[in-house]
Order: structure tokens, then C-alpha cells, then sequence
DNA sequence: TGACGACCCATAAAATCCCATGGTATCCCG
DNA sequence: CGGGATACCATGGGATTTTATGGGTCGTCA
């Protein structure tokens, strides 16, 4: 499966449409749908995305549960009962609905942040603080990364 | 994996563009992605560069952490979110971003240095200052280790 | 009829491709 | 061994194509 790298920030038109980054959409090229499929997170206010590759797998790992779990249940229930489909449009871009956009109080503005296999839909200002937080937790995991891996490198970043 | 050694300093454009010296090339020729990934090194003012398959590697070595646990997100949020996927042109040269730029001080020249699986970027004073400190400390450390480890071959040196 | 979505087109800015040049190392042949 | 020819590399710039973004039109469904 194609990565998702770096961050994007871009506008929202007036009728709800936002551009996919070109480098996101050609990691989904060859795929039979086109367009990405976007999960309100329930950690963070942000959109879990991917594209129909990525929801079959989690489909897969989910099927592992047994059926009438309570695992089953909450994760069915929190994943696809929240999911949309997003097609692209001729130009490459999504229209994101209302409640979606009300999840990750999201308005002028969208940044799609790539997270490898995956990626999410932050507001700006809101993935920024996340971020900062993010960095300082990574900077000193990388120690315990290192130790636990041996990296030759000595640090991928 | 092909190996990066020695270091080259080459000369920014107007337009952002840097020639990757042809030895870097040639270690990456064969891979399916034609150009280089580069993260901000959250210990330098250097970007940690290499391959497609160098960032895949590194995708597998998270991958080992709980897909939900804290640590997942904050590796993955200073990793992929910053890393950036840059393309050769059909004269080895890739187009520098500015953040990526800024974080490493870089202006009109930028060195690119050898690490073994991976190279850095950086700016070319910066890194001749942070070369000399760690040779130093090398030296230091040197001593150290002989003076700990009583030597039967009379030192090497 | 009126709101909404799907499709189409227009435009400016930015990224990419393509070609030209000068310099340097390499090779080949006498 | 010397010298010319050659291939490769780093660099510059113009032309072309892609992107992001705005807006219009037409059908559909309530």
C-alpha cells in the first residue's frame, strides 16, 4: 500500500469543497474507487482517512473479533456506522459533509496530514498544538525506539 | 541496501532546486519511487534522508506498536506528517521545500552527507561546526575506551 | 419550485519537463 | 606517456503542464 507523507493545509469553498493533495490522490490512483474514506476519529477531533484498501483491511482485522463480542460491537459500531465514502470530483476533490467537518471544527480551512498508511483531516490551528506535543512525545521515544531496534543509522530523525 | 558515503555540497537555484550528488543516485537506482524522503531530524538542523524503501522500513519498525497506543501517534505524527517526498527531475536535482529549507538553516548551498544506509542534508558552515564537535568528542571517548580496556595490541595507533 | 449534488469550464500560481552550457573527470589512441 | 576526444555532472533558464480554487449549468429529488 502507498504511504501518505507530509501535510497539506487547503481552502474549503463556499459549497463545501475541499482539493485532495495531488501527492494523497496519486497514492490512491489504480484503486477501483476513487476518492477516500473518512472516519470522525474518537481520540482526537480529526478524521481518520484512507482510501477503500485501507477500510477493507480494518474490515478484515475486525472480522477476527468474534461475531457477537462486545469488541465487535463497539468497533462496528464506532467505525463503519460513522464512515463515509468521498468520491473525488473531475477535479480532484471531496465535498466534506456537515457533521464531519463539525467533528474536527473544521471551517475555512483543512489540513491533510499524512501518517503513512493512513492519513487525517485536522484543523489547521487545532493540528498545530498537536503537533508540538507530538514532537516533544516523539523526540524522546526515539531513545527508547533505538534501544529497543537496533537502527544503525543511529536515529531516523 | 545501497550505502551513502562521502559528502558533496552543491548549489541551491532560484528556484529551489539542488542537484543529488549522481553517487546518491546511483544508490537509489532500481527503486520503483525515483527521488528521496526527507524528515526534519528532530536532534539537528539537518533533514534525515534515504529511499523509498528506508521509509518503508521505518513504517514496519512502528508497526510493531499498538496501532491505538500514544506511542503509534506520536511517531507517526513527527515522522510521516513531516517527512516529504521529493522527486528527481530528469537531471537528478529535487526542488528543496521551505519549511523543510528553514529547519535546516539552509540558504544557497546545501551538503549532503553520507551516513552508510542513510544521508543528511545540511547546511554547509552548520555542518562542518557539528563535525568538528563530534570528532572531538570521538577523540575523547577514544581515549576513554582505551584508557577502560587495557589494549594487548598496543593501542592501533 | 427550490435546494442540493454532479459535472463542466476558467484562471492564476506553482511545479515539472525539456534543452542548453560549462566544467571536469575519463577513456582511448597514437 | 601525452593529448585529444568523449561522457558525465552540476547548473541555468524558458516552455509546458498540473494544481488549487473559483464559479456556472443542468438534472434530480423532495
Amino acid at each position: 500500500m502507498a504511504l501518505f507523507l507530509s501535510t497539506t493545509t487547503n481552502k474549503i469553498d463556499r459549497k463545501g469543497r475541499v482539493s485532495v493533495p495531488a501527492a494523497f490522490r496519486n497514492a490512491l490512483a489504480g484503486l477501483p474507487f476513487q476518492g477516500i474514506v473518512a472516519i470522525p476519529s474518537f481520540k482526537y477531533p480529526a478524521l481518520q482517512c484512507g482510501g477503500m484498501d485501507w477500510l477493507e483491511q480494518l474490515s478484515a482485522g475486525i472480522g477476527a473479533y468474534d461475531f457477537f463480542s462486545d469488541e465487535h460491537d463497539s468497533l462496528t459500531a464506532a467505525l463503519f456506522a460513522n464512515a463515509q465514502q468521498l468520491a473525488f470530483d473531475g477535479d480532484g476533490r471531496i465535498v466534506l459533509p456537515g457533521e464531519l467537518a463539525a467533528h474536527a471544527n473544521i471551517g475555512e480551512q483543512a489540513a491533510f496530514v499524512g501518517r503513512g498508511p493512513t492519513f487525517e483531516i485536522w484543523e489547521p490551528e487545532a493540528f498545530r498544538t498537536y503537533q508540538a506535543a507530538a514532537t516533544r512525545r516523539a523526540a524522546e521515544q526515539a531513545l527508547t525506539v533505538r534501544a529497543a531496534r537496533p537502527d544503525p543509522d543511529g536515529g531516523g530523525a
